[in-house]
DNA sequence: TTTGAAGATCGAACACTGTTCAGATTAGGC
DNA sequence: GCCTAATCTGAACAGTGTTCGATCTTCAAA
């Protein structure tokens, strides 16, 4: 038993890992880590493997016994940012507020989120990887349904409906969420990618494209 | 004069190319057309410069005689798309039809050439080109505008406007302009980059998206 | 037509990439 | 303490973008 830490959260049943567990957790996040730190510093294209083994000092071979592949490594990578982007969403979304706030609050969230982070942003939005393809059962998925639940919540909210389940919605009502949503995306996508140079008051249009946008959700 | 061959397209002035100019330029398109070919098969990052020079039958220090970098290739392919989307956006477009059904028409343009060429739709709206930084001057920004025109166009005539020039609008215009962007392209940029699989009437919704765009617009 | 120089082309080289594999090292359960 | 199995290493392979000197071709003047 000298091999075995205690590393659980909860006092009743005591978790254990082994030292070998133990590594194989933090070198993971390292590398998570220090791909994050590529990817903010280059794009897409400088996350590598090498570059990654480096990092966290270790050669080349040894990162294949935490990730598969770097198709396996991006999959992470992606959910890894799309539960950051969940977070920052939700953040500042008030769910007593008026549903009307609660939809701003998410927008302006989801628009924080996108300048801070733009090449994250453009990793979960945008096919950039040479070849990947997401993974089977769809984990991808459900990460990128949290971060639009905020939003999804507050649009049902202001049509009147008890679900969220968008999908089983009525054609009219599924056209409002979507056209929510493509304005939205429509505009911080082009914002990041520098298409909005041209405006001096980027900041005020947006607020009152949102305006605008609840404006027709409530009518 | 042994070199020179005629290849000028007005009588009158006889334009001259050596047979090295002719060559330079039928290579370049080979070039830009395999680059087309590379782009499509894998993305922006399939688009290498070695594959290339494959690709035209000569080495790959050759090509530094025909583009200064594969920035510049990259600067001349990002051109190219422009060209090849405002051209299919304007297709279709009626001058001579109702303000209203010529922005549908270069909606479904916009879309029509996103859906066919999503590498290339992305090339020209995304930054995806590791540390590929805009010329000076600004060509790719007036190949925007091309790309834009009719739907401003559209909109102006809708907003009772003469002029084209939407940075001098006032805000409330400008927004209207922005708003209608921003939707068609949000919801194509989802769309192509498969996150509306989720939808099975993703044609039906398109069109009625963009029929509410006017609605408002024309209200 | 011959000549000289500028341009185009090639192939080798450099440092880099993702991935594989045999061998050395180390940790863990008995 | 031992033996197995997991982990790590470093070299290798084929690929990348780019540079450089040598070679060959084209072209305009003599």
């Amino acid at each position: 038993m000298l091999g075995q830490l205690h590393c659980g959260r909860y006092g009743g049943v005591v978790q254990t890992m082994t030292r070998r567990q133990q590594q194989q957790a933090t070198l993971r996040r390292d590398v998570l880590d220090a791909a994050l730190a590529q990817l903010d510093e280059g794009g897409s294209t400088a996350v590598n493997w090498r570059g990654l083994a480096r990092a966290v000092g270790v050669g080349p071979s040894t990162l294949y016994t935490y990730f598969e592949s770097i198709d396996a490594l991006h999959t992470a990578l992606i959910l890894e940012v799309y539960g950051q982007m969940a977070a920052e969403v939700r953040r500042g979304v008030d769910p007593d507020a008026l549903a009307g706030e609660r939809i701003a609050a998410a927008a302006s969230g989801y628009r924080r989120f996108a300048a801070q982070y733009p090449s994250r942003f453009t990793l979960v939005f945008t096919d950039v990887l040479p070849g990947y393809s997401a993974p089977q059962g769809g984990p991808t998925i459900d990460a990128q349904v949290a971060v639009m639940e905020p939003l999804i919540d507050g649009v049902a909210s202001l049509l009147g409906r008890t679900d969220t389940e968008v999908a089983s919605w009525p054609a009219a009502d599924r056209r409002q969420v979507i056209r929510a949503w493509a304005q939205l995306h429509g505009f911080i996508s082009l914002e990041v990618n520098h298409h909005l140079v041209w405006l001096d008051d980027v900041d005020e249009i947006f607020v009152s494209i949102i305006d605008d946008l609840l404006a027709d959700l409530s009518a």
